[in-house]
DNA sequence: ATCGTCCAAATCATCTGATGAATTATATTG
DNA sequence: CAATATAATTCATCAGATGATTTGGACGAT
């Protein structure tokens, strides 16, 4: 199976039946028992330690992970956004359809605290939103999505989930928006919530596609932008007409 | 951008703008101009030749490639598949959707080349379904289903997509058949591609949704199996009694 | 001139050994 | 008993030497 890999250092894992929390040997041991150099093994472990298929520290040595779809899907899409920044509507793309896909799937396994949990990040973004000056409640919304879909038990789908926030983080969307759009997102929110603690899912899915629509509709419009590395600006909301002629 | 990943290789190709083709400072060099030992830039080389960003050969050195999605999904697709087999089913539901996702998109792409080739496809496929003993077409499913995603410019999606069969052969499901559920599946090709053709992409839509139904059905009658590591059956169709008595 | 063969140079590939740093376990002391 | 100091384990990093691969060029034969 992992010959394609090949990584020795993986395979012993999956030939031993290592399960996540396990150790390994020690790398001189490990470089006996494979026959291989620790500075080969090295590089192995750096492969596997990306994506996150191990722990390893000084002193406790290397121990196995729980598997995550998450850091190799990250890894190459930050890379990827790194080299061409369009690639970020690609990825939202089909973010939005699994998204979609599993919607239902996902509403139908929520818990009662998982409503009220979701509940609760509207307040708070609310909350934000009426602050002076507003405080954009990007936590809340990257919450808000990922425990809709937290009781998938897919970790395919939820690690691509994920690395959209991660994306999204590191393109710096987070950081700019103005008044009218977050309320209107936020509102878009409050709907999908009350009509899925409603029951009613269909409802819900409605809104979810409207607001998606509206984030794509904004982020065509959005202005290529041009960041340098070192250059990281303050979160920052643009007031509008509606905000200050109605600041309270 | 790439500040996440802690990787001093690839932030240099980054930050000098290097473009697929391109080459990369002989490791001696690089050692010298990133202060990192070569060691260390091995480790970093090792993991961005897994994920598919630089090619490396002796003499030639070190080539940026052009963005590839696969190499990342594929290499942790297949750890997780080694773990746990069970994980194939997750992936596989996350494959047909996105395939839905993007039916309607990826047809109205499709060349008049690309239906040519569908259709010849179709004709090797049951050419082969027809022969002494039959021989099971799946170079031809995985490249029919490929076929039809192939115009989409989106790098995340045809990554997913191809992911899906490389591990679809890593499982060795590509190996066992029955001739009736193959000739099923391939009635169903055959309708979907006509219907492409005809420019019925509902239909066809609705074709490819039936099909994927049959390919669960079995999945889930399938028994799990148990294949050791250097266990490589040669492929194999279980005959039946259409096959046996309509021989001809 | 064109082709093939052989040789040399460039570069990656691998190993070994030495030293440093981080973490955890243990011992010590007030 | 608690806080601190010490020691042991393991990873982290580096430097250097040698081997393997690939490529490009020299050179000769046709």
């Amino acid at each position: 199976m992992l010959r394609n890999t090949e990584s020795d250092l993986l395979a012993y894992i999956v030939e031993h039946g290592l399960q996540p929390g396990d150790r390994l040997p020690p790398l001189e041991e490990l470089s006996a028992e494979l026959q291989i150099s620790i500075g080969k093994l090295r590089e192995q472990l750096e492969v596997a330690r990306t994506m996150g298929m191990v722990e390893v520290k000084p002193r406790t040595g290397i121990r196995v992970s729980p598997f995550n779809f998450l850091p190799a899907v990250r890894f190459s899409l930050l890379y990827a956004l790194a080299q061409d920044r369009k690639l970020f509507d690609a990825f939202s793309e089909l973010r939005n359809h699994v998204e979609f896909a599993f919607f239902h799937e996902a509403v139908s396994l929520l818990t009662d605290e998982d409503c009220a949990y979701l509940k609760s990040l509207i307040e708070n973004a609310f909350a934000k939103l009426d602050e002076h000056p507003p405080r954009i409640p990007h936590a809340e919304h990257r919450e808000l999505h990922l425990t809709i879909y937290r009781r998938l038990d897919n970790p395919f789908v939820k690690g691509l989930l994920e690395a959209y926030w991660d994306a999204y983080e590191a393109e710096g969307l987070s950081v700019f928006s103005d008044y009218d759009y977050l309320h209107e997102v936020w509102t878009y929110h409050e709907g999908i919530v009350n009509a899925v603690i409603a029951g009613d899912v269909d409802e819900a899915y409605r809104l979810l596609v409207q607001h998606t629509k509206l984030l794509q509709k904004r982020q065509k419009a959005r202005a290529p932008r041009n960041r340098t590395n070192g250059d990281r600006a303050a979160p920052e909301i643009k007031l509008n007409a509606h905000q200050r002629t109605a600041p309270k």
